[in-house]
DNA sequence: AAGTTTGACAACCGCGCAGGT
DNA sequence: AACCTGCGCGGTTGTCAAACT
């Protein structure tokens, strides 16, 4: 059965562009009544439209936030990461942009940049990314290791303590102060609550005593407060939960510290609203923020990709730590809930010995290789391009 | 100067999803 | 469960002005 069409085909309705007065039309009506009912809003606003034609004018031209003007070389770069990243999800994408609309970025991108892009992967004279920033560069020097927080992307090692900080093709990398919780990363975990809400009231229903479940509290308050992410986690706390009480995290992985059992009581994923996965053993604590974009690729119902790679932002015994995540890693525990994969499939990587296990360390997607032994070690399906990927991502992080 | 091509961007269209009945 | 409605998204088309021949 198909939809019936938003607007009557047999009416004759204005098309095309938009005369002034019908702007102002529209524009007043939505400032004295608001932005809802858009199928009866054009004859209450008596503008011969469609309601849809309506829609589309108010949130591309007309809105009061609109940001006219050309994309400024940070947004373009901007676009272009996330882009590299997200594909064509022009509303994604455009939620990092204020101001601009997804369309005015799905036309720039069709028009400028998807031919900038051909032109600098066929002639290394056009860059594809920006000049960089000479102030940023400057900063980057080890002379200011002060101001960046000890946020190597350095190696988890066996007893949690980082040892010096991995290569990206022979680049040291370090970050500085991670950004702001932004508000539409809280509706991204509210997607997530949304994938994992069965897979949390099978988990309940199995496990006899609920007590022993972890939870991370994290009040509204501080996912929308403007403080960097450190400051954040000095406010959260570890605590036994009710699960039918509210149990508002961020995201947090909490393993073990003691076990090398796997149990569904012990390692334990809460997000908004008493949601929980399941994690493999480990043997250390990582509490985990997942960085910028990188939340909402890893729930894309993909199939296992190994060249997608996100970062995350997290935080190992009170310092911070950024690596990177498979998509594969996410992928991965969600098939755990859904009964079409073995949790031991995800096992912890031997720290001690990550050469034997190279498909592990892709998995977990995280940089375990000491500073000297990276270049021999990276992992096998990590190609040159994917290389030149971790590096952007994490440079941009710093820069963020 | 006139016709044609190209580029930029506004607008349209169809589809899918979520929520309601 | 089936159907309906509203909305949002992404791909495509239409339009107009500038550039080109």
């Amino acid at each position: 059965m198909g939809r019936t069409p938003c607007c009557s085909k047999r009416e004759e309705l204005n098309r095309g562009a938009w005369t002034a007065e019908e702007d102002t039309r529209l524009s007043e009506y939505i400032q004295s009544h608001g932005e809802s009912g858009w199928r009866s809003l054009p004859k209450k606003a008596g503008l011969n439209r469609c309601g849809k034609s309506c829609r589309l004018r108010w949130l591309n031209y007309l809105r009061p936030d609109i940001k006219r003007g050309n994309i400024s070389p940070d947004e373009e770069e901007l676009i272009i990461r996330m882009h590299r990243l997200l594909g064509n999800r022009w509303s994604l994408i455009a939620g990092r942009l204020p101001g601009r609309t997804d369309n005015e970025i799905k036309n720039y991108w069709n028009t400028h940049l998807s031919k900038k892009l051909t032109m600098s992967s066929q002639n290394p004279k056009f860059p594809m990314q920006a000049p960089a920033d000479p102030e940023q560069s400057a900063s980057s020097d080890s002379s200011e290791d002060d101001v960046v927080r000890s946020a190597e992307y350095g190696v988890i090692n066996h007893s949690g303590i980082r040892s010096p900080p991995a290569k990206i093709g022979g680049t040291s990398i370090s970050a500085r102060v991670p950004p702001p919780v932004a508000s539409d990363e809280v509706v991204i975990m509210k997607s997530w609550k949304q994938l994992l809400e069965d897979s949390l009231m099978n988990e309940l229903d199995d496990s006899e005593d609920n007590s022993s479940l972890m939870g991370i509290e994290l009040s509204n308050d501080m996912l929308e407060s403007e403080a960097p992410l450190m400051e954040i986690q000095n406010n959260v706390s570890c605590s036994a939960s009710d699960p039918n009480e509210s149990v508002y995290s961020h995201g947090h992985l909490v393993a073990d510290e003691t076990s090398n059992q796997r149990t569904s009581e012990s390692n334990v994923l809460y997000s908004q609203d008493c949601n929980v996965l399941s994690l493999p053993p480990t043997d250390h604590t990582l509490d985990f923020r997942i960085q910028d974009f990188s939340l909402e690729s890893l729930l894309q119902p993909s199939v296992y990709n190994l060249e997608e790679i996100c970062p995350v932002q997290s935080q190992i015994n009170g310092s911070d730590h950024v690596s990177c995540f498979a998509l594969a890693a996410e992928q991965a525990m969600t098939d755990i809930y859904n009964n079409t994969l073995e949790p031991d499939w995800l096992t912890p990587v031997d720290y001690e010995n990550q050469s034997s296990q190279p498909d592990q360390m892709d998995v977990l997607g995280n940089f375990f290789l000491s500073d000297e032994n990276w270049q021999e070690e990276v992992p096998t399906s990590l190609s040159k391009i994917q290389e030149e990927e971790y590096r952007d991502i994490l440079v941009d992080i710093s820069n963020n």
